[in-house]
DNA sequence: CAGGCTATGTTACCCGACCT
DNA sequence: AGGTCGGGTAACATAGCCTG
């Protein structure tokens, strides 16, 4: 499968594709996203290919495409097209170039060592005069990137590895960078011929055959994003360069990171670092297993290994955090559709008020508020009048309650009495299936509440009403009766029910004081 | 083993105080 | 005036222990 798709993503048949202009729908069945760098602000983002409004013309890669960010809305947005590719391989090279993005925040040193780079991309060169650059191939050029860098720095300049390294690791620092060596994956497999190759030898040798190659397709293509290379990079010589490509190369060490990266990883053994003619047969063929995913998995061992010894080890770890990403990504989409399912499928469960209100429009909705109703829950309470309870009906439960237990009780029962005593437990039972009725279930606490305050009202109010006379009194009267008032006004409540509020302030201290020595 | 007693924990009620 | 909160207390339930 992959092999097919590979061949259909060769260096030939991008090339074709390059030249005859052909939208990316045709780069490759599989393919159904693409990895897009804005216009707006450079950010790398992957874009399903439905989602390009300018497909039925040309969307080409590192052209720029117009594309819908959200599929109902009509904002559009362009950016360009760094390379097409299945979801999953898309993922995988955006994590790379986020990778990049990461390193690219080492600022310092940008323009320094562009050697390293150039010779690496002439190998690299020379491996994609091979036939088998692709879309896919340049993915994996990708995904290969941080570890092809380190070999890069193995094969370029053994001695001064650590030197080589940091140099290399600059340059990719540049911020630019990232477009460029997106763009280079679709560029590179489109120059692939022969004569580059053999040119670039008779010039350069081998390890400038990369540099050579890209040379030529500059030269070829002449595209804009070129132009914009030249201009924006640095002008680099190197001792092995040709003259004529002197400035085209210090863009080229951007442009073609990829390449020789791609390159320098096929090239496992120390024998293939050597430059001769004969390494490019074996380059190819490690390019063309690197279609193979079993293949390059055994690359990236021996890359491993080969990193191992010079004392790199960090491949692994990022291969283990790269795939725990996509599968962690995997599952957040899971997560997000799951999301988006109950988001339009539930409806989440209202607060207790507004429970209570459907109840009560619901009930209202099929008649069993009727006058019947009112009637019975009248005659329960022990209501003569179902108008009378009707006028208790108050916006809130508890307060419907109180004035249902206003209405029922005497202000005489209301100042003896309280809790059970006042309202009997089938009195209550009856207020609270008329209160629910009206505003749904109410909490017990809430409800015993409810009824027990206004009693404890009532009897607050008329302790208000007799303190200033009871103040007056208790002047005489000693200290200990002070601690017992409550208890003596509670006795007085009892006795003095029968009497008008208004004597009981004259009488108040007499009583109380005369309660309070009985209590004692 | 059954019944009684006691200690402990839980629940409901009552009340005062405070806030809105 | 209505509503809420927290403390105190009685009522109730349960488990554990003791005794006949």
């Amino acid at each position: 499968m992959e092999k097919q798709q590979t061949r259909r993503c060769s260096v030939s048949s991008v090339h074709s594709q390059g030249n005859l202009s052909i939208a990316s729908a045709q780069c490759a069945d599989t393919h159904t996203h693409a990895i897009i760098q804005k216009e707006k602000d450079k950010k790398i983002i992957l874009v399903p290919l439905h989602s390009f409004i300018n497909f039925g013309k040309v969307v080409k890669v590192h052209e720029t495409a117009t594309y819908k960010s959200d599929k109902d809305s009509r904002k559009t947005e362009r950016g360009k097209v760094l390379l097409f590719g299945t979801e999953e391989l898309c993922v995988d090279q955006l994590q790379v170039l986020q990778e990049d993005v990461i390193n690219e925040n080492q600022p310092p040193e940008k323009q320094h060592d562009s050697n390293p780079i150039e010779t690496s991309s002439k190998k690299g060169s020379s491996s994609t005069t091979s036939n088998k650059s692709s879309n896919d191939r340049s993915n994996h050029q990708l995904q290969n990137k941080s570890k092809e860098r380190c070999a890069l720095n193995e094969l370029s300049k053994p001695k001064h590895h650590s030197q080589i390294n940091e140099n290399y690791n600059r340059v990719n620092a540049l911020p630019p960078m990232n477009i460029n060596t997106a763009s280079t994956i679709a560029i590179l497999p489109k120059r692939k011929e022969k004569s580059v190759s053999e040119v670039q030898r008779k010039l350069f040798g081998d390890d400038t055959n990369m540099n050579s190659k890209h040379c030529y397709s500059f030269e070829e293509e002449g595209s804009d994003e070129i132009e914009e290379h030249l201009t924006t990079a640095t002008a680099t010589t190197t001792t092995k360069k040709s003259k004529k490509c002197l400035t085209e190369d210090s863009s080229l060490k951007q442009i073609s990171n990829i390449n020789y990266k791609r390159t320098t990883s096929n090239k496992k053994s120390p024998s293939i670092i050597p430059s001769s003619p004969i390494q490019n047969p074996v380059a190819v063929n490690h390019a063309d297993n690197n279609q193979d995913n079993s293949t390059e998995q055994n690359k990236d061992e021996t890359n491993d290994d080969t990193m191992d010894e010079r004392g790199s080890f960090s491949f692994k770890e990022f291969k283990r955090l790269q795939k725990e990403n996509i599968n962690l990504r995997q599952q957040k989409t899971s997560l997000e559709n799951q999301v988006n399912f109950m988001k339009k499928n539930y409806i989440p469960m209202p607060d207790i008020n507004s429970r209570s209100w459907i109840v009560r429009l619901a009930k209202l909705f099929t008649q069993q508020l009727s006058a019947n109703d009112i009637a019975t829950h009248a005659r329960h309470i022990g209501i003569s009048n179902p108008k009378k309870l009707l006028n208790c009906i108050q916006n809130r439960g508890t307060h419907t309650a109180r004035e249902i237990v206003r209405l029922i009780c005497s202000q005489e029962t209301l100042l003896t009495k309280s809790g059970k005593e006042g309202v009997s437990e089938e009195k209550r039972q009856a207020i609270r299936d008329f209160v629910e009725l009206q505003h749904g279930p109410i909490p017990d606490h809430q409800f015993n509440e409810a009824i027990d305050g206004v009693f404890r009202q009532e009897k607050l109010k008329m302790r208000k009403a007799q303190a200033p006379a009871a103040k007056a009194i208790q002047k005489p009267v000693e200290k200990n009766q002070n601690s017992n008032r409550q208890q003596s006004i509670d006795a007085f409540y009892t006795k003095k029910s029968t009497l008008n509020i208004q004597e009981k302030d004259k009488e108040v201290a007499v009583v109380t004081t005369s309660d309070s020595d009985e209590h004692f």
